[in-house]
DNA sequence: AGCACGCCGACT
DNA sequence: GTCGGCGTGCTC
């Protein structure tokens, strides 16, 4: 059957557009007893329910809608709801005959007796699988997702299915040893008796209960483990459970930890460094039902685990978990939703605090689940502060630019084990800064950033590219530019020269070590990048403090200090001679959060002021960008819900026409100016927001309007 | 998005 | 009289 698609002559059969016009009849006539049986182009239709419903995979807003089409009595058996198909899409009726239309691959989400299309249904021209993958549980979580983003629902769905792999199809998926047997009960409480609820958690996840819980995990090397318990816990009670985490690193800690406990073959591990072929095969292994427990990243937010028990997602503060695709969802907001609606337990941990996750536990929607005082305590490792006062009475610190006190603690420490160096990002000096007032150096033609690509040149404007040589500050008149940022590999050499004897080993970015041994060792990685000591560094030394604190970012003081508290987990406890050296202001917000190790503290402070100012989350955003004429055109058309704000709109800055990186979605193409319109609702409003931008974002396209405006909820960098 | 139908200017 | 401009509207 597929050829028939394939050959737009067998158009031509005759009397074919007559028989064409009876299918509309002959549908709708479906329900009737003694209908004739029914035809297209001579082949018979399917008797009981000749109409499927199709997602076509194409994910045009304004097509934001299902299709009907006949199901040939050929394929009535094979085309159930949830399978994948091929129709035709876009063809043109000339004379009663059907004519153009190309094929598009599509979803069968429902079967029916008839069709509310008035006018007649092409045939469907292929089932291309039986396997049934988009179940009705997932197309409605597609659906939510879809419209709290303001997005498609195709768009939704090629996030959540995993392209076909045929080979994997075909076999048979192997059923996870079931329950008992082994003796596998809940597990034992181990590491969670350290948190005062912990126990009370993991028993009420065993007995099959939905607790919801913020968990502020204690530093150190026993997290992974412990949501393995509580992902075991939740099988213990016989459903099935899930745990996004932001890296493949990270999953597979959480994985090998569950194997330790559950043994072989019971859960699923979802990354893509697995390949296409593989991480399809697990994923039909949990479609199927086979398999019920899933460790991953965050494509497997959607995975459709069967009488799902618990939903877990670890350290939500990771910007890998907002999906970049259209409509970008949030991996947090995605399993919330899944929480709410297949009502299952929730757990959020992290070493840190979002203040998305604070507000779970203000609003009483989670209880918080925190280790005791003295655990904490005997945790985390002491904290040392270096601001500026000290580094300008600092002799040494001028000449060698490292401060005499992350001198001495490093020389100290690499006595007894290695020591972690946590360096900003990117390259060699990339920003400046005036030399007397600190104001950032901005390039006076577009007031982008001034960097300095090579050591004793000329400084550059990171957005135009201009060069500044004759710079001068316009706060302070000073001259002399400062690196606000020192890169990794200057660092790196610096502390090679200053302990000759002892190995340097970098992790960043192109470079990643997942782990290192306990011998002694200078370990230099950028953010995110640290690897696992065996046995705890001995001190770790934070060397990015006012670079991260100073971007002009709402979640800047939230990310310092989560960024820290990671690499500071990884250090011994204080207790075991462990010392953490941060370069910041003993005053600021989040180095007294670490100094103090109170996360908690920290995300009630910035949600409190958030509140206060009326930022997000506490309010919900969307951001609309494109040409002034554009938006302009889409706030015409737009019914906003009472009491939203309009914010700008504000041009956006022109990307430097020299970024040969590829642009991003909803950036202007170079040389063109957009603008930036923010809309703010008060809480409860957002999916009012998210539904009438969506209505006004239809109206647009069906007008035909040819300027594109990108609709964005929840945007997270409005600086 | 494609793609075809539709109603107004310069050519054989 | 015809070829063709891209404005408008539809796609099961």
């Amino acid at each position: 059957m597929g050829d028939e698609g394939a050959h737009p002559g067998a158009e031509g059969t005759p009397g074919g557009g007559e028989q064409l016009a009876l299918i509309r009849e002959t549908v709708r006539k479906a329900k009737e007893p003694k209908a004739k049986p029914r035809t297209w182009r001579g082949a018979p239709l399917a008797e009981g329910l000749p109409v499927a419903r199709v997602l076509v995979d194409k994910g045009l807003l304004h097509l934001d809608q299902f299709f009907d089409y006949a199901v040939p009595a050929a394929m009535d058996e094979e085309a159930r709801p949830g399978v994948r198909v091929r129709v035709r899409f876009g063809a043109r009726v000339v004379k009663g005959r059907r004519e153009g239309g190309t094929l598009h691959d599509g979803f069968i989400v429902e079967r029916r007796a008839e069709s509310d299309f008035r006018g007649p249904l092409a045939p469907l021209a292929q089932v291309l699988s039986t396997e049934v993958v988009l179940t009705p549980p997932l197309l409605k979580l597609c659906r939510q997702v879809a419209d709290r983003y303001a997005g498609a629902l195709a768009d939704v769905v090629q996030l959540a299915v995993p392209p076909r792999m045929a080979r994997a199809e075909r076999e048979e998926s192997p059923q996870a040893p079931s329950t008992g047997g082994t003796g596998h009960g809940p597990p034992e409480p181990g590491s969670w008796a350290r948190y005062a609820t912990g126990p009370a958690y993991l028993q009420a996840l065993a007995r099959g209960d939905t607790p919801r819980a913020v968990w502020l995990a204690l530093p150190g090397p026993h997290w992974p483990g412990e949501l393995a318990a509580a992902l075991a816990a939740t099988l213990a009670s016989g459903r099935g459970a899930l745990a996004v985490l932001p890296d493949g690193r990270a999953a597979a800690r959480v994985d090998a930890a569950l194997t330790e406990l559950l043994g072989e073959g019971r859960h699923v591990l979802l990354t893509a460094d697995l390949g296409p072929e593989e991480r399809y095969r697990r994923w039909l292994a949990v479609s199927r039902g086979a398999v019920r427990v899933v460790v991953g990243t965050r494509a497997a937010m959607f995975a459709p685990v069967a009488d799902l028990g618990m939903v877990a997602l670890w350290d939500d503060g990771d910007s890998s978990h907002a999906e970049p695709h259209a409509p970008q969802p949030h991996a947090r907001d995605v399993l919330l939703l899944r929480a709410a609606e297949e009502r299952t337990a929730f757990l959020l941990g992290g070493l840190t605090s979002t203040v998305e996750a604070a507000q779970l536990v203000e609003s009483g929607w989670a209880l918080p689940l925190a280790a005791h005082r003295d655990a904490v305590r005997s945790a985390a490792p002491l904290i040392r502060t270096v601001g500026d006062a000290d580094q300008a009475r600092d002799e040494a610190a001028r000449a060698a630019r490292l401060p005499s006190l992350a001198w001495t603690v490093t020389r100290d420490a690499l006595a007894r084990g290695p020591v972690l160096v946590q360096v900003p990002r990117r390259g060699y000096v990339p920003k400046l800064a005036c030399g007397s007032c600190r104001a950032p150096a901005r390039c006076t033609a577009c007031a982008g950033p001034l960097e300095l690509r090579d050591q004793g040149g000329t400084p550059h404007c990171g957005w135009c590219g201009r060069p500044a040589a004759d710079w001068h500050c316009p706060e302070c008149g000073g001259f002399r530019l400062r690196a606000s940022i020192v890169g990794a590999r200057r660092t790196a050499e610096e502390l090679g020269r200053a302990f000759p004897k002892v190995p340097v080993r970098t992790s960043g970015r192109d470079a990643v070590l997942a782990s290192v041994g306990a011998a002694p060792a200078l370990v230099i990685a950028t953010p995110g990048a640290e690897p696992v000591a065996d046995g705890g560094y001995a001190a770790a030394l934070l060397l990015d403090g006012w670079a991260l604190l100073n971007r002009p970012d709402l979640r800047a003081g939230e990310e310092a200090l989560r960024r820290w508290a990671l690499a500071a987990a990884l250090v011994r406890p204080a207790g075991e001679g462990g010392t953490v050296v941060v370069l910041g202001e003993p005053t600021l917000r989040p180095v007294q959060a670490l100094v103090r190790w109170d996360p908690a503290g920290h995300a009630l402070r910035e949600l409190a002021e958030r509140a206060e100012l009326r930022f997000p989350p506490v309010s919900r955003m969307a951001s609309v960008t494109g040409s002034p004429a554009a938006v302009a055109e889409l706030v015409d058309l737009v019914r906003l819900p009472p009491g939203t704000d309009q914010l700008g709109p504000v041009p956006l800055p022109v990307p430097a026409v020299s970024a040969t990186r590829t642009r991003r979605h909803g950036t202007p193409p170079p040389g063109e100016q957009w603008e930036r319109l923010l809309l703010r609702v008060p809480p409860g409003s957002g999916s009012a927001l998210a539904a009438a931008l969506k209505e006004a974002q239809i109206a647009r396209a069906t007008k035909g309007s040819p300027a594109p405006v990108h609709i964005r909820m929840d945007p997270t960098d409005i600086g």
